[in-house]
DNA sequence: TTGTACGCGTTATCAT
DNA sequence: ATGATAACGCGTACAA
C-alpha cells in the first residue's frame, strides 16, 4: 500500500500539502491540487484510517454493544436497522460489538470500543447493572447512551420503554373484556424487561381486586419453544383460564401452536405483549395482537442525543426519555382492536 | 487518558519495558513486572488500539459487509449470530459495516474496512457483481470471502447454496404429489438468489413435461406483504392452481394469510422455499414447510477459510464450497414430510 | 534484564 | 501557498 509520502514525492510536494488537498482545509493552488490528485490516481493511494484517527483523535465511528444472544429475532435487527439508518443520515459509521454472554464480556466489549477510540457508544445491555453503567458513563469522556434501562444518575443518557405500563394496560384491557383468570407467560427472569412486564400484569389484577393465582404464572425464555412449553405446563396443571398474556410475540406464537394442537379455541383465549416490529406478526393469525414497541422512535432519540453531545452539548441530568408502548390495531383484528 | 509513557514514568522504567510486560514477549524481572502492573492500576491506563494496530500492522478485526436492507429478518440475524460465534472461538472481533443500498455504497463499505486495516473481510453482497468482487479479491492482500455468490475466478473465496437445485427439488416434490398447476412467488428479481430459485422451478416443470404458465408466476419482494399481494394478484387473475411455491418463508406467511382470508383450504395448497433458521416457522402452522438453509455450516466454512489464509495458507483456485439446501421435516408435518 | 531510538502514516503547528 | 517538523501512542530491533 502506498503512503502519503509516496504520493507527495510523485507530485513533487510535501506530505503537508497532500494532507491539505485531501482535507480541503488550507490553501492549495489549483495546479498543485491537480498534480496531487493525479499522483493519488497513479499510486492507488488510500489513506490509512488508523493513522488518521490516531493523529486527529477522532474516528467518526459510533460503537454499539449487543449480546449475541439477542442477535436472533426481529427485534434486534430492527434496532440495528434503525441505528444504521439514523447514523447514515449523520454521516457516521456504526460498529457493532458482540457483548457475548456475561457482564464481564459486556464490559470488555465496551472497553474494546473505547480503546478503538470510538467517538461515542450505544449500549443495549443484557447483563450489566444500571449502577455499573452509571459508573461507566461517569468515567469516560465519550458520550454514552443506554437503551432499555432506566439509569439512576444519568437519566438523560438512557432511553426506555414503559414496559410495566404497557403490560398493565394489556392486562387491564383483558379484564375489561370480562376475563378474570388470565395466564401469564414470563420472559427470562434475569431480564429487567421480563420483571417489569410481570409486575405490570400483577398490578393490573390488583387494581381490579382480582386475586393473584401463582399457578397462572408460567416461566418462559422469550423463545417460541418456551411459549409452547409454558402452555403445556398450564395444561398439565389443569388450571382453567380464559386468556393468556405472553411477554413477547415469539412466545405467543409458540403458545398458540400448543393450544391449536390441544384443540382449544383460540379467539379471546390468547393475547400478546410483543413488538410491532415483527413484520410477519400481523400476518400470522387473526387472534394475535401486539403492543407496539417504538424502536425507531427510540433509536432516533438515542442518535440525536449522541450527536448533540458530540457537537459539544451537555445533556441535563433529569431529562429522561420514556416512550410508551401502545396497543396496536393488529391487521388480524385481535382482541386489542 | 494516560499513556504508556506515563505508566513507564510512574513505574520508573521505560516504555519498552511496559510494552514487554503487556505483550508477555521478552524478559522482565518479576519485580519490575509488579511495579508496572501497579502503575497501570494507579493510572487507569488503557492501551490505545489505534496506536497499537498502526504500529503492529494488524487489528485482530474481521469486517463484515451487509446491506442494511437485509438487516431485517431472521436470516440476517442468523448470519450475524453464526459469524460472531465462530469468530469468538478464534479470539477475533467482528466489525459490521453497512453496505447501504447501492453497489457504490457497498464498494465504499469494503474500502472503509480495508482502510481501517481489518485483517480480513466477509462480503454478503447485494448489489456488487461477481466480476467486480473477483477484481476486489485480486487487488487486495487481505483475505476476502464472499457469501451467497458463485465467483468465476476465485471459486474458493466464495460460499454458496444450491438455490436452484433446492427450488428444483421442492417443485419436483409437489409434482410427484400430483400437482401440475403450481403457482410461484418470486423474490426481488434484482437478486441472483431470486433468479436461481425461479429457474429451478421452471426446470422442474420442464423435466416433467409440464407446460409453463406465465400467469402462475407472480412477483414478490421477499416480504410478507408482498406474498399477501401476490396471492391477491393470483385470485384476481382467476387462474386455478393446486399449490404455491414461495421463494421464502416470509412471503409464504403472507400468502397463507391471504388464502385464509379468502376462505381457501390450505393443506396441500401451499408450500414454501425458505429458511430453517426462522425459529418461529415450525410454530406457525401445520401447512408451512421449508427448505433448510445451512447458514451455520456456511459461516463456519467462511471463517475457517479466512483464518486459514490469515495463518499464511493459500486456497486452491477451484475448491468451491457449495452447500445443499435440504427439505426439512417440519414440526408442522407439512407436505414435505 | 533494561533502555534507546526509530518507524508506523497521519494531522497539526509553525515558519517561510 | 507551501514545507519542515513535531506530535499521536505504541512496537521493536538493537544496543547496553
Amino acid at each position: 500500500m502506498s503512503t502519503m509520502l509516496e504520493v507527495a514525492k510523485k507530485a513533487g510536494v510535501s506530505k503537508a500539502t497532500v494532507s491539505r488537498v485531501l482535507s480541503g482545509k488550507g490553501y492549495v493552488s489549483e495546479e498543485t491540487k491537480r498534480q496531487v490528485y493525479q499522483a493519488i490516481e497513479e499510486t492507488g493511494y488510500r489513506p490509512n484510517l488508523l493513522a488518521r484517527n490516531l493523529a486527529s483523535n477522532t474516528s467518526q465511528c459510533i460503537g454499539l454493544v449487543v449480546t449475541n444472544t439477542l442477535y436472533n429475532g426481529n427485534y434486534f435487527s430492527e434496532i440495528l436497522t434503525q441505528a444504521a439508518k439514523k447514523l447514515e443520515d449523520k454521516g457516521r459509521q456504526l460498529i457493532l460489538m458482540d457483548g457475548k454472554h456475561s457482564a464481564q464480556e459486556e464490559r470488555e466489549a465496551i472497553q474494546f470500543l473505547l480503546d478503538l477510540q470510538c467517538d461515542a457508544i450505544i449500549i443495549y445491555p443484557r447483563f450489566l447493572t444500571t449502577d455499573e453503567m452509571d459508573d461507566i458513563i461517569e468515567q469516560h469522556k465519550q458520550p454514552i447512551m443506554v437503551v432499555n434501562r432506566k439509569l439512576r444518575k444519568h437519566q438523560s443518557h438512557c432511553i426506555c420503554c414503559d414496559h410495566k405500563g404497557a403490560s398493565f394496560n394489556a392486562a387491564r384491557y383483558l379484564i375489561q373484556r370480562g376475563h378474570r383468570d388470565i395466564a401469564f407467560i414470563t420472559g427470562s427472569m434475569d431480564s429487567p424487561t421480563a420483571i417489569e412486564r410481570l409486575s405490570g400484569y400483577k398490578d393490573a389484577l390488583r387494581a381490579s381486586d382480582i386475586a393473584l393465582q401463582d399457578g397462572l404464572i408460567v416461566p418462559g425464555k422469550w423463545t417460541p419453544a418456551s411459549g409452547f412449553s409454558a402452555v403445556e405446563a398450564l395444561l398439565n396443571k389443569k388450571i382453567s383460564y380464559s386468556a393468556i398474556l405472553a411477554s413477547n410475540d415469539d412466545m405467543a406464537i409458540g403458545a398458540m401452536k400448543k393450544l391449536n394442537e390441544a384443540g382449544i379455541q383460540i379467539p379471546e383465549k390468547i393475547s400478546v405483549i410483543g413488538f410491532d416490529d415483527i413484520p410477519t406478526a400481523p400476518y400470522l393469525t387473526p387472534s394475535l395482537s401486539s403492543v407496539k414497541d417504538p424502536v425507531s422512535e427510540m433509536m432516533g432519540e438515542v442518535i440525536n442525543r449522541l450527536i448533540f453531545m458530540l457537537d459539544g452539548g451537555y445533556l441535563s441530568r433529569d431529562n429522561i426519555f420514556t416512550s410508551d408502548l401502545r396497543l396496536r390495531n393488529s391487521v388480524g383484528d385481535g382482541p386489542f382492536k
